[in-house]
DNA sequence: CGTTCGTTTGAGAAACCTCAAGGTCTGTGG
DNA sequence: CCACAGACCTTGAGGTTTCTCAAACGAACG
């Protein structure tokens, strides 16, 4: 959809279904960057940015409304709380990135697998998808792969070290937390920097 | 400056020194998440989101304006050249951030540093330090083990590989490269995300 | 002249990877 | 209905990278 280097003059919402932003290295390995659920932007920063500097892709099936590079931007001199909003994604966007970087500089496998299926799942309650036991997930074990810096073949063997933990249970296209409290405490899960109140609330 | 947690009122540029946007572990350990050289901005995020969630902190001594959050959103709805200013450097933030992701997730110790240091190396030239020769750095292999993820014991290692290999020297407050060519090479370096020719010739 | 900070090196351990092989599930064409 | 292909999951064995612990050294500083 997106493609790196490419100028894009239009980002989109994402109404149904998961995509992913991703960049691939010379080797042709691939780093997921995050993935999208629905309700947030796919390619903001293509907007406010000049190049797009990774790409997009679907994951499953999708829906997304587009939206014009050129009425967001104007958003910016003509309705500041829109914009409000925008520049909100935006940050919250980086501020997701930057907890993934800690992420993979400083956790050991089981917590950042903690950690992302912790994440994931407060993102999906906003938007009703899901409840505290669980949420569905169209993920693969190559995408959890590519997003937490591991091989397919670790990160298989860190879930089943999870599951027989009674941790979590990562099967069939559903995550099932079966004791949450002490996932949390393994990946040292604090949701402040997602900000959930959002914008509107300030 | 900044703590992690607390709500900020503003922002700064810095003009003199080097600094470090981090966060820390439950643990006690550091993910450094990028460093500040003069021209770049300290707590944008912090303005644009309601919590700022990392902290700042100095590696020299330093020299910084402030600047007033509600100088920034009202550049917003009355100048809008200037806001699209703030936006692109929000937006170069994130690009090293992500940048910094994939570093962590898919390369190697080696590959880490060349890409950092080519990194770094670029954005000191836009604003005058170094050459392509090499640049002053105070940084100490602790900042640099976590800023790539690695302990410090490692990074002495790599480094020493690096110089006996010829790639790249880094001592006494200075980095100096031996063979650039190679070390592009190794990194697979490309300056495209930095963006460098900034959001004033759009 | 002792202390602190940063660097350097060694030895052994842990985490994670690669390669390889097999298993399961699902959709598809015969 | 069956056979097959492809995608995904699972497990084992052995290797590499990186870590931890420990110790020593040099330079800067009070």
């Amino acid at each position: 959809m997106i493609h790196e280097g490419e100028s894009n003059a239009s980002a989109f919402i994402l109404a149904e279904g998961w995509a992913l932003s991703f960049k691939i290295l010379p080797d042709g390995e691939r780093q997921i960057v995050d993935f999208q659920v629905p309700g947030d932007f796919l390619g903001l920063r293509s907007i406010l940015f000049r190049t797009s500097d990774h790409s997009v892709e679907a994951a499953t099936r999708i829906e997304a409304s587009e939206v014009l590079a050129s009425d967001i931007l104007d958003a910016f001199s003509h309705a500041p709380r829109l914009a409000a909003a925008v520049l909100w994604a935006a940050s919250r966007d980086e501020a997701m990135v930057v907890e993934h970087l800690v992420n993979l500089g400083r956790r050991s496998a089981e917590e950042r697998m903690a950690h992302f299926l912790l994440e994931l799942s407060s993102r999906l309650l906003l938007v009703g998808m899901g409840d505290k036991t669980g949420f569905p997930c169209p993920l693969t074990q190559y995408h959890l792969a590519d997003v937490l810096g591991l091989s397919a073949v670790h990160v298989n063997r860190v879930l089943r070290i999870m599951r027989d933990d009674g941790l979590v249970t990562f099967r069939k296209g559903h995550v099932t937390f079966d004791d949450i409290d002490r996932l949390r405490d393994l990946a040292g899960f604090d949701t402040a920097y997602l900000d959930q109140d959002g914008p509107l609330l300030r």
